[in-house]
DNA sequence: GGTCTAGTAGACCAGTCTGTACAGTTGGCG
DNA sequence: CGCCAACTGTACAGACTGGTCTACTAGACC
């Protein structure tokens, strides 16, 4: 039985882009389901485990287009410009999909920072690949360096209200070659 | 006339903390205010501006204290050490005291927001200025890359639940020289 | 047609949120 | 003492929170 309605889907790509843009608690469901077009019953039909159910499957949604869109780009210079691109386009709301989250919620659920651990996990060993298919030598010691510079260049763009440090980033790892 | 009690300078500390380890909206002013042993009227006696001033000054207070520890490590290495044992000892609960709130509030409050840049702006001046002291080329260019390595780690070692991060980076940027 | 199920609609609940109001208390000073 | 300002304590307002409950509708199958 294949599903009847796209409510499911609609409301947790609405849910995705809203804790993206403000974190765990400043998303009210009530946001969710308003902007998502669905009313109650059908949020606790479609996820009886509540916000935070949503929030992990909006987690792993968010986590594995971000990949896709990043293996789209290419090389990681290309994976900052659309980085970039996206920040400005949503006037700087649209950061890493999974870090405001992840501080908003990382002391009080369990479940939702597994969620996060397993997207950066994933985004790690891609980064890895992508140098090892480069010959780059150590990728395994450098992924998570770059991964880290990232997700600090995607925070810091966001409270700069900028995309230098993102620009900054990419500058430093041109000159490493 | 000098302040004749500590209540202000109490809740403000106790603010500092829970803002730090919870972010914006998940820390209510009621937490605060039992936490800090301060009654209501107290808080919007010190701090007419409400929850927002609070965030304000407790972010000023949270980037001072923390460039003056990090001044006090010495070495990049000295700090990273410093972070990763206050990390461990909290739980993995104090990470970077301004992340967690930029971006929980970045989108909504542009003082709030300011404030989170002003302390960055003055850590990243601080990384610039080791660097020049240990005549380190390129040093302005080289300080927004290591911040943004810095505040990815921490990020990371707090959904990781673990202080490598802070380690790989520590250990790359010592295989720089 | 009758029946059954997936899904929808929204009223409702108890609790929490930030913020306000105001009376009460304290301590210094003339 | 009386007075004034700084500060505290608490009750309360109004909005909003996540979550529950139950009546309802649309479509598939017998």
């Amino acid at each position: 039985m294949p599903k009847k309605t796209d409510t499911r889907d609609r409301v947790l790509r609405t849910a995705a882009t809203l804790f993206r843009a403000q974190g765990y608690h400043a998303t009210g469901l009530n946001q969710v389901l308003a902007e998502g077009g669905a009313p109650k019953g059908s949020l606790y039909f479609h996820f009886p485990g509540g916000k935070e159910q949503l929030a992990v499957e909006a987690l792993q949604l968010s986590a594995a287009e971000f990949g896709q869109e990043l293996r789209t780009a290419g090389s990681l210079d290309g994976a900052l410009k659309v980085l970039g691109d996206r920040l400005e386009a949503s006037g700087f709301r649209d950061g890493c999909p999974v870090a405001t989250v992840a501080l908003d919620v990382a002391s009080e659920s369990d479940q939702i920072r597994a969620a996060c651990e397993s997207a950066y996990a994933m985004w790690e060993r891609m980064i890895a690949d992508a140098l090892t298919a480069r010959n780059v030598p150590n990728a395994n010691d450098l992924a998570p360096v770059i991964l880290a510079m990232i997700e600090g260049a995607l925070l810091r763009a966001r409270t700069q209200r900028s995309t230098a440090p993102l620009q900054q980033v990419g500058a430093y790892l041109k000159s490493l070659g």
